[in-house]
Formats: structure tokens, sequence, C-alpha cells
DNA sequence: CTGGGTGCAAAGTATTTGCATGAAC
DNA sequence: GTTCATGCAAATACTTTGCACCCAG
């Protein structure tokens, strides 16, 4: 049995082919903005409606198993949930990538300074990837 | 001479008094959603227009007078450009702050392993800030 | 005075909701 | 069989646009 299809019903969620498919589109694809989840989707559910796109990513959300990511200048786009980890965005081919990087240095400076108590931490980089520059 | 008025019409923008609002308004308050910054305006002008807000505000944006920050579960927020700067976020209050960290060593790091060329970087802190634990 | 800005109304875009039918389990 | 998801249409929310009038410079 699928992955995703645990996944979802352990979340109360019924494994429809179309959920299986955002999973699976989010999995080959990495970040997607709803527009484009939309277009990849009409390509095997061809009366698919875009309500069903938004309802499903709601729900995604509320049960943490993808993530919406907020870059500058661009609508948001949405994750499989992993690990944390940070993005760089390419301002030429608009390409977003993950990238890990350690920002427990950076988070304790932070706690230091302010007396925060973060739970977690986004951080986009934005530029120019190797292939662009 | 107000030192705004002075910025917008190096901007090509006139210095009108709902203008000159918004960026005393942002002042103030540091960071301001568009629907807080109307309820703001509407004390002042009683009959400005959320189209007023939104051009300027976009026109404020192309003239890198303001900028966008985009904050994880909540509406963009604005603020009048300053030093490249992080904030932190409480979940519990909602309140937006600046803090200052040095990101150069993450920037070096992310430079090395990605062959990125980085042009600015957004981080964002989530969690519970001081007052509210 | 003149050009650009404002407020209003309408249009456009994005997202959510209600409901009848259909599919998952 | 029952519950919940889907697709459609309508409703709501958010943002932009066009235009007549007005004000900053």
């Amino acid at each position: 049995m699928n992955h995703y299809t645990t996944i979802l019903r352990e979340h109360n969620l019924k494994a429809t082919p179309q959920r299986l498919e955002i999973t699976n589109a989010l999995h080959l694809n990495g970040h997607m903005s709803i527009e484009r989840l939309y277009e990849i989707m009409l390509k095997k559910f061809n009366s698919i409606s875009l309500a069903t796109i938004y309802k499903n990513i709601n729900l995604m959300l509320e049960a943490s198993l993808i993530q919406e990511v907020k870059i500058p200048n661009t609508k948001s786009v949405y994750e499989l949930t992993k690990e944390s980890h940070s993005h760089t965005v390419c301002s030429e081919c608009r390409e977003i990538t993950d990238i890990d990087l350690d920002l427990s240095k950076i988070e304790t400076l932070a706690t230091e300074i302010s007396a925060f108590k973060i739970d977690y931490t986004d951080l986009v980089l934005s530029g120019i990837c190797k292939k662009c520059q």
C-alpha cells in the first residue's frame, strides 16, 4: 500500500485518487503553487475542481502533511513536510530549492538577545542560482 | 520639511496627506497589514478608499520606500525600508518585532554548499515572545 | 494652470462555502 | 450501508482598474 495512503488515513482523511495525486505531484515537483498544482491535476482528472484542490490543501495543512512556503514576490507554494530546512529562490528562473543549513547558532543568539522562545525558523535566500549565473 | 515628503518627491511621488499618513503610521506601528492600515487611515481621512491604500502601497513598494514582510500563517505586513534585519513573530500575541542577527556565516556557508549567489536573506523566527511566555 | 492623486464604482482574481451526487471503506 | 469527498455553482474576500473631480507643485 502507498505510503501516503497510510499517512492520509492516520489523519482520518480518506485516500482518494485526487489526494494521492496531490502528494505524488508534490513529491515529484518539490514545491508547487495552487495554480501549478491545478494544471498538473487536470492532466489526470479532467474535471477536477479548484475547490477540491483548495479543500485538500487546507486539510493537509491542518494535518501537517504539507507546509506552506512563503517566498518574496511570489505566490505561496506548498511542499511535503520534511525535516526543517531552508530555501533558495532564483530571481532569474524562479526555481525554489531546498538547502540544509545549521541555524542553531543563529537561534541561540536570537534567544539570548531577545528572550524569544523559538518554535521554528524560516529562512529564504533570494538570488541567482548556479545555472543562471 | 518632513523627511518622507523629500523621499516621496525623490521618487516622483507627490507628497499627499494620505501618503504621508501611510509613512507616519508605518513609522509608529512598525509592521502593518493592509487591513490594519486602512483602519488607522480611516481615523484621519474618513472617506479614504481602500483603492488608494493599495495603489500607494504598490507605488511605494516599487520605489523601495517600503517592503513586504511575509510571515507564516499570517497576511503580509509592510514596513518602512531600513537596513537588512530579521523578524520574530509571536504565535500568542501575533506581535512582529525586528531583530538584528548577523547572517554572514550562514550566507557564506550557503554559497559554498550550493554556488548560489545571494542577493538578500529573509529570516523569520516563530515562537513565543518574552511577554507571552 | 497641469499632471498626477483621490474616491467611488465596477471589474477581475483568489478562496471558501453549500449542496447533491458519488466513491472510500 | 455510512461517511466523507468531489464537482459544481454561488458566495465571499481580496486586489486592480477606469474615470470624473480635485489638489500638490
